[in-house]
DNA sequence: TTGAATATTACCCAATTGGCTAATAAATAA
DNA sequence: TTATTTATTAGCCAATTGGGTAATATTCAA
């Protein structure tokens, strides 16, 4: 019940971290270093990205600091599981090849951050810790690259007042939450259990949500979720 | 071919920032705000695109803050100026729209930067200097927006042999017919009445839909099916 | 021709869903 | 202080869902 209000209080809640890069100096060398920085603490790591994924499954972490080059599956494809076995948790490619292709594939997998390895540590905390959020962030070597891909508007006019994220906003925190199991495919008995609730109380949550996003069943809201992107895929 | 070496060792380098906003209360507060941090220098402030355009034409600042919804010539429209009377400064936009139109049409007009108007004034600190140097930077509450512009990689290299395109092979004709229906939420009852079959029939379409995609139900079909891109949404 | 896959229909049954009203407590806003 | 919003719980009920088995017709490849 307390869980809500400590999740607001903590602001500075601890950012966890796996990192997976097969240099065995970088790799420890990065976890010494991130360590160091006060509310990131570095889980796990893993030379190769099979342990990798395993220990993603097991410990969900916030951020998964994912080399590109890799032996065996490489960064990219292992990029694109990590969304699928959690998909929560945020990537940020630290690499050092700058090429468009591979800046583009990153993101396109579903990265949400790209940095180059001569970054300096300072700035990578502050990275981790806003993609921990949500947020975006491009490299400034590579940044114009990832930019290129967003297409001139023809009409700067401003498309007037019409508002497709209405529904979005209407959502309370809650109720975000269980939308998000709900595209996950959890029962309303399966969503109490996890928000530690009675049924009652998650079908109470789920009924209001089909409300406020204007469909009329659950099918619908998740779809309407992910187009809107109320909730990651 | 001295500039990297230059902008490396320039580590304290400040950054002149110009502010265009129309509120008055906003653009002054934020000046105050920013003139406290080390290395950020305010060197003009702007009410509307027209002044802001003719300062920045003189001052070549590192960094202009936008606000979206201007009188006059709108941010938007703005935006594309700057990047024509001086291509070097950077585009932060700063504004409380969070509409995917809005945030896609910012980047594709040269903004490197888009903040939500309830940012700390640290964190902007952080987003100006690095986006200075010519990072890219996204709001948490809108980067899910801006990323999915980026294409899924078709060749990830490797396996990836896996599931998508197996599944999708798998389902038949009129399972694929089914499933698209089933995706825009429609019940079992609707399906069979827009095939015109009976309800027994669609009913047992989405049983092996469900059984083939390894799923429980149907809210978990729906995810997959758009994850996976078997329908499009 | 014959077997395999596909599409169709049907019935039974337990579980889930969604709509409805309604009460309580806590936090927030006016 | 009062009103509103949010989160929680509860019960009732009609409809839907998903699993199971099973039969029939069609098409297509071996």
């Amino acid at each position: 019940m307390g869980q809500q209000v400590l999740d607001k209080n903590l602001k500075n809640k601890e950012v966890r971290v796996i990192i997976i890069e097969d240099y065995k100096l970088t790799r420890v060398g990065l976890r010494y270093a991130l360590n160091e920085i006060e509310n990131i603490n570095v889980v796990a790591e893993a030379q190769n990205a099979e342990i990798g994924l395993e220990l993603i499954k097991k410990e969900k972490p916030d951020v998964v600091l994912m080399d590109l080059g890799l032996p065996g599956i490489n960064g990219l494809e292992a990029t694109a599981q990590v969304k699928n076995i959690s998909p929560d948790t945020k990537i940020i490619i630290l690499t050092s090849h700058d090429r468009e292709e591979e800046v583009i594939a990153s993101l396109g997998s579903g990265a949400s951050g790209y940095c180059l390895k001569d970054i300096d540590p300072i700035t990578l905390s502050g990275v981790i810790k806003n993609v921990a959020k949500g947020a975006c962030w491009i490299d400034s070597n590579v940044a114009h690259l990832a930019l290129k891909v967003f297409p001139k508007p023809e009409n700067t006019e401003i498309m007037s007042v019409s508002h497709s994220s209405e529904a979005k906003t209407r959502l309370t925190e809650r109720e975000n939450e269980v939308l998000k199991l709900l595209v996950q495919g959890k029962s309303n008995t399966q969503i109490a259990q996890e928000l530690i609730v009675s049924v009652h109380t998650a079908k109470a949550h789920v009924c209001s949500i089909l409300q406020k996003l204007c469909v009329d069943d659950r099918v619908q809201a998740a779809v309407k979720a992910i187009k809107e992107g109320i909730v990651s895929v």
